[in-house]
DNA sequence: CGACAGTTTGAAGCGGCTCAATCGGGGTGG
DNA sequence: CCACCCCGATTGAGCCGCTTCAAACTGTCG
């Protein structure tokens, strides 16, 4: 029963049937992983992997000590997109707790080598993550510390909403500041202190683990968050629905939800 | 005769022989663009494009008027990548002038739908612009001014020497210090002065479209430089040779140098 | 109760920005 | 052939955002 995995991958571009009951067919492994573990190491041998529950996220450390987190991953993303046909370079770990789903290499390419449009759709999916990684290139080189930290809260409350886990402007975000800071390029301080002041103004809150949004549309104004940036592309024979930024996607809401 | 673009996409996994003559077959526009001119605007239909010569760079222009450099791109390069099954998201320019070669996208769907292998490895082609991309964002976010200056040019420098453009320690590099600016973050004025001090150290000098290194070791260790990042990913199953960083790859060297 | 991890706050310093002026080269029109 | 202009490189001065260092505070766990 891999529904979850099914309904992700779909996102890319609607599956044929016979992919689905391909899918259907194949053996799943869950894991569920502590907080802080790493999920895919550096190099590690390629597999793929769906994340089902928990938030997590992609880094790489520096040789002096210091680290960039690369992105974020929520329900439904698929972890190791970047190392599908070889080794990864860099590493995915555990934000919170998580809970994993994943097949094998091998079957991973019978899979691949027997339905074409199944790696069309795992194409569309390193794709939007590339176009996710070139909206924080913008951020880090062009946008103020507020504004890129307005950005990556819009980010993680927009992706969450899509499964239906963020609700009533509140979801998971189980991040240190340090964390943020090394995801935005800037120090804890004055992560601190910016995250103090999109409080006080009213616009957003991390605490305990959870981001809640007081005024989406002025935290949105603040950060010029675009939800375009993180659509998934899919087939563009197929017509899709699109829907507006924050909005679930029902297949997702009701697979993850 | 798309020898070029043979070469260029066999980077990223030997192409069986069937494919190759595939692509010996289809019909190639060849284009030559001047420099500044957009090759690619964001949302344009997309196509299969292929940087002959030249030197072109992925930007994204912000609300206030800025814009951030996303990269660069060096002959042998795909240029819409990101937009090849829907519109590209951002916008490509020619750096100095170009030539581009493309084929229709009615002609890369009806290739990829015969040849699963090829859509493999565009796929991977895919990542691995991705993982440059990642390199960036640990850059734009972690690293000092100098170090992502000197990263730049050696990653300009070790592109175009994979293709025998870049030589004798000299390739082109026809961008103006705003350029420069745009991609790190900077200023153009603080750009100017890193740049002074690079050439003052006698590690490199970029002048007239040209950059030159005088000290690739003492760069590449200010920059931390890793040529891993920019090897092009390629089918796990073929073995292909490891080549050192700065040397070129025999088969794209003869099609480009 | 102390130990520890993470948050909070203050103060000082620096890297990089902005503003502003000058310089240099290539093109253009007189 | 020269005067002019324009764009980009260059250089200086002052400022601000962010960093670093340091200390106090809070909650949690043994």
């Amino acid at each position: 029963m891999s529904r979850l995995l099914i309904a992700s991958i779909d996102r890319f571009g609607p599956l044929q049937n016979d992919v689905r009951d391909s899918l259907n067919d194949v053996a799943q492994e869950v894991e569920v992983i502590a907080a802080g573990q790493t999920i895919v190491s550096p190099g590690a041998p390629s597999r793929l992997r769906l994340l089902s529950r928990g938030v997590a996220f992609r880094q790489h450390v520096l040789a002096g000590g210091g680290r960039q987190i690369l992105g974020f991953a929520t329900p439904g993303d698929l972890l190791d997109l970047s190392g599908l046909f070889t080794g990864a370079d860099h590493e995915v770990r555990a934000l919170g707790p998580c809970e994993i789903r994943q097949i094998s290499a091998h079957e991973v390419r019978l899979l691949i080598r027997r339905h074409p449009s199944l790696l069309a759709a795992l194409c569309r999916a390193v794709m939007t993550e590339a176009r996710v990684q070139r909206n924080w290139m913008v951020g880090l080189g062009r946008r103020t510390a507020l504004a890129r930290t307005a950005n990556l809260l819009c980010e993680i409350y927009a992706r969450q909403a899509v499964v239906a886990v963020a609700r009533d402007n509140r979801c998971p975000f189980p991040a240190l500041q340090s964390d943020i800071a090394d995801a935005l390029g800037l120090s804890a301080v004055h992560t601190h202190r910016v995250l103090r002041s999109l409080t006080k103004s009213g616009l957003a809150t991390v605490r305990d683990g959870e981001l809640v949004i007081h005024d989406w549309d002025g935290l949105a104004a603040l950060a010029e968050f675009d939800p375009e940036g993180l659509r998934p592309l899919h087939d563009p024979r197929a017509t899709v629905p699109a829907r507006p930024a924050g909005v679930a996607d029902p297949a997702m809401a009701q697979a993850f939800g």
